[in-house]
DNA sequence: TAATTTGATATACTTAAATAGATCAAAATC
DNA sequence: GATTTTGATCTATTTAAGTATATCAAATTA
C-alpha cells in the first residue's frame, strides 16, 4: 500500500478514535459492518470511494484532491485546527468520561421521578449541563474534575437517600461548565459565544 | 452519488485536462484502461481508493481526509494556487500549443542534419527553448505568440530553402521565453529563480 | 471475579470494479 | 476531403469489495 493510502486509513482510525466511539459505534452510524471497519482499518481491503466518503462523513471529515504542493500548507492547519490546547489523546478521555456520565444519567432517569423534588431538579439540571459541555475543549486538570464529578453521580446512585450528593455533582459540574466556557472566550479572540444561561452562576 | 463523489470526480478530470492530456495518455501513465477513464469521468463507477490515489498521483494531486470546518479554506488555498495570472481554460489551450510545437520539432529532427548549419543551429534553439517554456506561466497574448511561433515552424518546414523563417521562429520563441521569465519574477515575490541562459538575450 | 465490550478473523455468498480488446460517432488535424 | 484522435460504450472474464453472521482472546467495566 501506497503512503497516501496508509495516511486516509490512518486518519479515519485516528477520527473515530478522536470521537471515542467503538467500531460498532461507527458501524452502526455508517452502516458499514463492524468486521469491515476493522479490515479498513488495518488496510486490509481496497475499499471503494463511495464507502470512504461514507464513513468520512460520518466522523466529520471530506475528501479532498489536494496539490501537492499545497498538502504541507493544508496539513499545518489541519495540526492547528485538531491540537488547539489538549494533549493527545485528551480528547479521547474526555469522551468517555462524557460518555459514562451520560450513561449514568440516562440509567437513573426513570429512578429519578422517586427522587424528591430537590434531588430529582438536581438531576435535570446535571442532565442540561452535560449537554452542553460536549463542544467545550477540556484539559488534563478539567478532565479531572470531570471524572471526579462521575463517582459523585454513582455514589448518590447507591445512596439515593443521602442529601446533598446529587446537589454538589451538579454544582461541580456547573462550575466546571462555567469554567471552560470561560476559557473558550479567552482562547478564541473574537466575539464570546452567546450563552443564555439558566443559573446565576454566570461569570462570562 | 453524493455531492462528495462528483465533486471527486470532477476534479480529476479539471486536472487532467489541465495538463492537456488525453484520456489515453492518461492511462498509459497510470496503467488504467481508457475505457474505464471514461467511467471514472462520468462517474459510472464507484472506484477503488487505490485507483483513485494513482490517477491523483499521476496528476500532480494528494488524497487528504479535510475536516468538514476547514474545507472552505483549503477551497480558496487551491483555487489561488491555480488561477493565478490564466483565464480559465488558457492552460489547456497552452499546453495544446507546446504540444503541437514539440511535434513538429520532433518530426522535423530527422530531417534537421540536412538544414545548413545556420538553419539547424536554430533548429536546436528552438527545441532548447521550448522545453524551457513549460512550467511558465502564459496569458491570452502570450499563447497567442506562441501561436504565430508554431505557424512559422510550420510554414519553414514546408519550405525548408527559404531562408530566415526558422531564424526569425527562434527569435521570436526566446523573446517570448524572455519576457515570460521576466514576468515570473514580478509575480513572485521572492529572489528570482538562477536561469543560466545561452544567449545574450539576457534582460533578467 | 464475573460480565460486557472491543477489535480481529473466519466462512459463505452476492455484486461490481478492473481488465482486455473492440468499435463507433464526433471532433480535430492535416 | 481524408485521416487521425478522442471520449463513450460494448462484451467477456477475473478478482475482490461488501455483506451477514459467528466466534475468539484481550481489554474494560461493574
Amino acid at each position: 500500500m501506497t503512503y497516501s493510502l496508509e495516511h486516509i486509513v490512518g486518519a479515519l482510525k485516528a477520527a473515530r478514535e478522536e470521537k471515542g466511539l467503538s467500531q460498532r459505534e461507527l458501524s452502526a452510524r455508517a452502516g458499514v459492518p463492524q468486521a469491515h471497519i476493522s479490515k479498513i482499518e488495518n488496510a486490509a481491503v481496497d475499499l471503494k470511494l463511495s464507502s470512504l466518503v461514507e464513513l468520512a462523513r460520518v466522523l466529520g471529515l471530506e475528501l479532498m484532491l489536494v496539490p501537492r504542493s499545497l498538502v504541507p500548507a493544508v496539513q499545518t492547519m489541519i495540526g492547528s485546527a485538531d491540537g488547539a490546547s489538549s494533549p493527545p489523546g485528551e480528547t479521547h478521555r474526555t469522551l468517555n468520561e462524557l460518555k459514562r456520565l451520560r450513561n449514568l444519567l440516562a440509567q437513573g432517569t426513570a429512578q429519578s421521578t422517586e427522587l424528591p423534588p430537590d434531588a430529582r431538579e438536581d438531576w435535570e439540571r446535571l442532565q442540561r449541563t452535560v449537554n452542553e459541555l460536549g463542544h467545550l475543549r477540556f484539559g488534563p486538570a478539567e478532565r479531572e474534575q470531570l471524572r471526579r464529578v462521575v463517582e459523585q453521580v454513582r455514589r448518590a446512585q447507591k445512596h439515593p437517600k443521602r442529601a446533598g450528593t446529587l446537589r454538589a455533582a451538579s454544582n461541580e459540574l456547573r462550575t466546571l461548565r462555567n469554567r471552560l466556557a470561560h476559557g473558550i472566550a479567552e482562547i478564541a479572540s473574537g466575539p464570546k459565544p452567546a450563552y443564555i444561561l439558566d443559573d446565576e452562576d454566570d461569570n462570562a
